[in-house]
DNA sequence: CAGTGGTCTAGACCACTGG
DNA sequence: CAGTGGTCTAGACCACTGG
C-alpha cells in the first residue's frame, strides 16, 4: 500500500502543528469531522488522532475534543527514576531491606568523589530492593551529613533513600556511569547470583544548589536488569 | 464500563508471560485465535496485541505472528557516538580490524528484531574497533540490505559500518540496551581478555523512515569501558 | 495454499462534557 | 440537548509468510 489513509490524516496535523497554524491548546477536529473531510470511516480517522495522542502530540478528553499538547516533550537523554515506582509501573511488589544504616568515615576515594576530606564523618546505607520474591538492585549510599542531617533516622523500608533525598533538597545536578562488574561473595549472596555473575554498577553522584550530596552505587544482576532507552532525531 | 475487554485480554496475555508459561521467543495466539477463545470480534483481540506490542511486551510481523518479547525490564538513556571519534576525542588512535563480512540467514530472534522472515537474507559483519595497541569494542552488526544494498563492498578499515550506514540514510531512530554480560572464547580471545571477565553490550536498532535498518551489538570489556554521562535538571 | 497481521468500513451503544 | 471521545461488531481486501 502506497499510504495508509491515517498516516495520510497524521501527517496532516503534524503539518498543521509544525507550520503554527494550530498552536497548543487549540482544538483540532473531531473524529466525524476529519472523517467526512477525508472520507474515511470514524475508525480511521479515529486511528490518526489516538496515535498522535500517543506520541504526545496531542490530549484528547472524552466530551470535550482533541487539542494540540503543550509542546512536544523531548525524550531526556538520561532520567532518574526510582526503583520503587519502576517496579509498581511493571506491576509488581517492590520490598526494601535495610542491610546497613551507619554513620562512618570516609576513606580517601569516597571522600574525592564527595568533595570532602578524608576521614570525614559520613553516612553510609545499603538497601536490597526486591521484585516481587527476586533481589533486583543492591543500593549502597555515602551521604553528605550536610544535606541529609536525619538520614540515619529514616525507615527506608518506607521511603526509599533515592526519594527521601529528592524530597529535602531538589536535585540540581547528576552525573553517572554504568560499568559491568564482578562482585564480591557478600553481594552475590543478598542478589542470590552465582559468584561469576556480571553486574551492571551504576555509579552516581547528585548535586543540590549547595554541593553533592550523595554518592549512590547500585548494583543490579546481568540476567535481571539492563538499561535502555528510545531515541528519536 | 467494568472493564473494557481488550484489557481483560491483555491482562490475561500479561499473566501467561509474568507467569513464566509464556517465554521470550513464544508464539501468542494470533487475533483470530483470540477472537474466538474470548468471544470478541477480531477488532478487539487486535487492539490487545497491537497495545502490548507498543509497550514492548511483544513483537509482531506481518505472516509469522506474535511472540513474547525480551522481558528483562529497561531504563534511562544515552545517547549514540561513534567509536572512532570517541577515540580520537580522547587522541588516541583508532584502527578497525574486519573479521567478518558476509550474507547470511537471519535466525529466528535476529529476523524478529530486524522485522524479516526467518531466515530472510542479511549482511553480517564483525569488526573489532583498536585504541591503540588495544581492542576496545567488537561490533557485530545484521543489517537489512534494502537498506545498504552495497553494504558488502565497503571497506570498514577506512569508513565505519556506523558512519558508513547513517550517511546512506538518515537515522530517525534508535533503540538500545545495555547489558552485562559474560563473552564466548571467540570474543575474550578477540578483546585480549580473560574468559571470566564480565562485558558491557550494548544492542542497538535503528530506523530510517522506511524501516529497520540495522541490528548492532557492541560488546566492551568491563575492565576498559563505561558508559556515562552527566545530567542538568 | 492456509494463516498471519495491516488497513478499512459502516454501522452501534456508551460515558462524558458543555450549554 | 447535541457533540465528543471510548468501546465494539462483523464483515472486507490486502501483503506477507511458511509449508
Amino acid at each position: 500500500m502506497a499510504q495508509a489513509r491515517y498516516t495520510a490524516i497524521k501527517e496532516h496535523i503534524i503539518r498543521q502543528i509544525d507550520g503554527r497554524h494550530w498552536l497548543a491548546g487549540d482544538r483540532v477536529p473531531s473524529e466525524n469531522e476529519l472523517a467526512v473531510e477525508f472520507a474515511v470511516s470514524r475508525m480511521t480517522a479515529r486511528r490518526a488522532l489516538q496515535e498522535l495522542s500517543e506520541q504526545g502530540l496531542l490530549v484528547r478528553t472524552q466530551g470535550l475534543g482533541s487539542f494540540v499538547a503543550d509542546s512536544r516533550p523531548m525524550s531526556s537523554l538520561l532520567e532518574i527514576n526510582s526503583i520503587d515506582r519502576e517496579i509498581a509501573a511493571r506491576g509488581h511488589s517492590h520490598r526494601a531491606e535495610v542491610l546497613c544504616l551507619e554513620e562512618c568515615h570516609a576513606d580517601h576515594p569516597t571522600a574525592l568523589m564527595l568533595g570532602l576530606a578524608d576521614g570525614a564523618a559520613v553516612y553510609h546505607s545499603i538497601v536490597l530492593h526486591w521484585e516481587n520474591n527476586t533481589p533486583l538492585q543492591r543500593e549502597e549510599r555515602f551521604v553528605n551529613p550536610l544535606f541529609g542531617p536525619d538520614y540515619l533516622k529514616q525507615d527506608f523500608t518506607r521511603v526509599t533513600p533515592s526519594v527521601y533525598l529528592s524530597g529535602i533538597s531538589p536535585l540540581t545536578e547528576a552525573d553517572q556511569t554504568i560499568e559491568a562488574v564482578n562482585v564480591s561473595t557478600e553481594v552475590a549472596a543478598a542478589l542470590q547470583i552465582a559468584q561469576d555473575e556480571p553486574c551492571l554498577q551504576l555509579k552516581r553522584r547528585t548535586w543540590c544548589q549547595r554541593g553533592i550530596v550523595n554518592l549512590a552505587s547500585l548494583v543490579y544482576p546481568g540476567s535481571r536488569y539492563r538499561f535502555g532507552g528510545h531515541l528519536n532525531f
